[in-house]
DNA sequence: GGAAATTTTGACCAGTTGGAAAAATGTTAG
DNA sequence: CTAACATTTTTCCAACTGGTCAAAATTTCC
């Protein structure tokens, strides 16, 4: 082995104190979890907030503890008080951010009409870029690293909902409501162009110029994917 | 001003020592750069190359020297012997990226037909995320971090490129061979739905399961994407 | 109001990072 | 073969990184 450079393989071998809430956790296991206090929770969304702006942007290593301490105004160890790895915050955040992301897929109806469901559903993906650009981005992030840290949520929750949702597109197809087609593929589609404009926001602004165009580009999306998505899907007579 | 942390706000105050090669090219202007050596263009391919794996994945801030340098199988400070600068190396992997990048669109023909060409477009792009996913990442990582490296080029080349192609489709939408509609949109979703398969790679094979679903995934977006670009953008007669 | 608990701060640390300098080693053209 | 040049290695550095710790300041609860 070159005596070199040694990357210490085994982190986790390091003896690390223990934050004092985990401490106390650990000393009794039954005891109570000591409810949170007012200035834990607000301090916590505060440092996950912060964590989300800079994460979103930069990735998990790109970003640093000091940056989001500063966006959230407050000094390092402080921060470190409430989360005492960096690991810790980004796992929070993927957590609450998985569910908020599989609600608009879950509440696709198997027994509703397929038209006015995906259309509902491009809808509310649509309107979650529009109004959740960085948990878009985190999650985009996440992926292009390859979702190291949710790989499992991803291969269990996700691909779960995602067979259950695609065997209800196939349903409907057989009813002769939806234009046969490859329904995993047609959920990746929808998945991409609406995520696209959270994720590709400057080169989608870029492009629009900041003219008239730029501003209405939610709405002028709606309209063109319902279009292609209606049209693309509608059944037709075989040829 | 608050005495605790001041971050050196202007980094090019700092004094450094020019590249050798640089020094040179700088104190006679107009001598001749002399030529790259054989083993100059060889190393600088292999470190582009790693850089681009390293940078794909970690994006510009996550991603170290010494990650590239290991990768590239040499020393950092030989590694920086040919790129002087980090920066630099992802300059210049930049610049080669937006090139192949804006080919395909180039290449789509005013002159043809619509449907033909926006099936070979869609053909290509898919193809060069099947070929080329490190690539693609690579430009994802950059959008996400609001391509503060490569604006310029945005707002310029890849919008004058959008503009014109936008002019073709809105012609043939005028001939009545395409269904009118938004042509940026229609570009951007191209650009989405196929791009996915490189950025989401993890997430589209963890859908499909690892059995014979995932190794079609190629083709079987290729005939999905197909039919829904052709019906979705087959002109209609007025309701 | 005061003891106990919580929160914040400031000083500190070891490892990493981008990069500099110079010496040592290869390569090549004449 | 050798001088000039190109390449590589070794050593080093200051700034930054994630994280620790004890003490000080503040809040909470009786």
């Amino acid at each position: 082995m070159p005596p070199t450079k040694v990357k210490s393989a085994d982190p986790a071998a390091t003896p690390k104190r223990q934050h004092k809430a985990d401490a106390k956790a650990a000393a009794h296991p039954h005891a109570k979890p000591r409810p949170l206090t007012r200035i834990q929770r607000e301090k916590q969304d505060v440092i996950l907030e912060a964590a989300l702006e800079v994460f979103s942007v930069h990735g998990f290593r790109g970003a640093t503890i000091d940056q989001i301490a500063e966006v959230a105004g407050m000094s390092k160890p402080n921060l470190l008080y409430y989360f005492p790895r960096k690991e810790e915050i980004h796992r929070r955040l993927m957590a609450a951010l998985l569910e908020t992301w599989l609600a608009p897929l879950q509440s696709m109806d198997a027994d509703g009409d397929p038209f006015p469901e995906i259309r509902s559903y491009i809808r509310r993906k649509l309107e979650m870029a529009r109004d959740f650009p960085r948990e878009s981005r985190l999650f985009a992030n996440e992926m292009l690293q390859g979702a190291p840290r949710i790989i499992e949520m991803i291969e269990v929750d996700l691909k779960n909902l995602v067979d259950e949702k695609a065997k209800v597109l196939l349903t409907w197809m057989d009813q002769g409501k939806l234009a046969r087609t490859d329904p995993y593929h047609l959920i990746f589609s929808i998945w991409a162009t609406t995520q696209h404009y959270a994720d590709f926001d400057v080169q989608v602004r870029a492009v629009l110029g900041s003219g008239r165009n730029g501003e209405g580009r939610f709405e002028d999306a709606a309209r063109y994917l319902e279009q292609l998505f209606l049209y693309g899907l509608t059944p037709r007579p075989k040829a």
